[in-house]
DNA sequence: CTCGGGCTTGACCGAATGGTCAAATAACTG
DNA sequence: CAGTTATTTGACCATTCGGTCAAGCCCGAG
């Protein structure tokens, strides 16, 4: 009758708790501008306690963005999978996309703090790779494969209008006088990426035939 | 037959070399990852010269932060307050945007990196706020007021577009197998932004009449 | 020359940093 | 119960942090 394997651990929750603390530090303020006290205080938790379930302050930052990521990717993993034309797929992956940032609103702020920082981009490299693929994919047979109408350029620039909403809504509050992370901004946040993806993708497919058949593009 | 005023100042590069070295640092790490002692060792001063002639490691900081904003500001400006139509004038706001980018590579991890951290907002907000003006008067007569085509959309979409680039540009790098800051890369870079500013100012006009005279708009 | 003030230096400060450790405690196993 | 292991504690470490300070340097002015 045990309701537990034979680690019951009735205080794992620590290690949550500091992870939990951890997530919101980093995510407010950097890496760098967290001390392990600051984690531990907001944990309420003795601070060598954070060394004893994660090693160092760097390994509990990489096990926090590594979640991130993972989540992240598998969100947009699943959204893209589906059945459906790529239209249909991408404005799913644009969904899944918006719902993440949102449901997730200090994780915009955190990636980008990261990017610049070089100690850590194997660790997106690996992350944001996929997810530039399927883009590349996805697009594949939509776009001219070089140029400026290069999937990669689109990539960028859906990506873009995404996470720039998240990143820079902390600002924009006030400019606006409401949150833009309310459920109601946000829908019509979302319905300005599908505009723009409709948009793009009618612009894109008027200009070339509708099915070029051979999947080979000769380069404009 | 003196060639300088009264304050020759022979050595008043020193402070040049302190704020060459700090913006090199900052951009690349942020703020709270670099140290005093860092800043001096790469100005080759001693660390006492930073805090004589900036005061603090704060006011040093937003004294970069703001000459990077007011150049940034003033590049848009100009490029906006010229003649010619409302498309023709987004277009040159977009090139002074990606130009001023290109010039400062650093400068959009900088911003990305402080948009998090709350005790520069005021200073971000002051020089955002112009921005998000002229953009919302610029579209005022080609967007609905409101909803998900509005001004403050493109704005967001527009400039997470041209950042977007620049932010993920190191990351990118080994992805493509070539440098997304290149002149070349950049000219194509260029030319898709141009091309989206262009499909989707298409899409507004041909939704509704060329010009409908009355500006209010009755919301979808 | 002397004077005086803007630079520059290197030593120094208290506080905070990431990290360690031995000892104490809690929990589970036999 | 004893024995073992996982967890927790608080003191402790060396280093670095942002910042200060008094003394010296270098300069042009008188």
């Amino acid at each position: 009758m045990k309701p537990k394997l034979s680690k019951p651990r009735p205080k794992q929750d620590t290690a949550q708790r500091i992870r939990a603390a951890a997530d919101e530090l980093f995510c407010g303020r950097g890496f760098a501008a967290v001390s392990v006290q600051d984690i531990a205080h907001q944990a309420r938790v003795q601070k060598a306690l954070v060394f004893y379930h994660f090693g160092s302050k760097e390994a509990l930052f990489e096990q926090i963005l590594e979640g991130y990521y993972q989540a992240h990717r598998d969100a947009l993993a699943t959204a893209y999978a589906g059945a459906g034309t790529v239209r249909e797929r991408l404005h799913r992956m644009i969904d899944a996309y918006l719902t993440f940032m949102a449901d997730h609103a200090r994780y915009a702020a955190l990636i980008q703090q990261q990017v610049g920082s070089p100690e850590t981009h194997p660790l997106i490299e690996r992350n944001l790779a996929p997810l530039f693929t399927w883009i590349e994919q996805a697009l594949a047979e939509l776009t001219p494969a070089s140029g400026p109408l290069a999937p990669r350029h689109f990539f960028l620039t859906f990506s873009g209008t995404v996470i720039n909403y998240f990143t820079y809504a902390p600002l924009l509050a006030p400019l606006w006088g409401s949150d833009p992370t309310a459920a109601a901004a946000l829908d019509e946040r979302r319905r300005h990426v599908h505009w723009l993806v409709d948009t793009v993708l009618d612009a894109l497919t008027a200009a070339r035939p509708p099915r070029p058949r051979s999947g080979q593009s000769s380069r404009g």
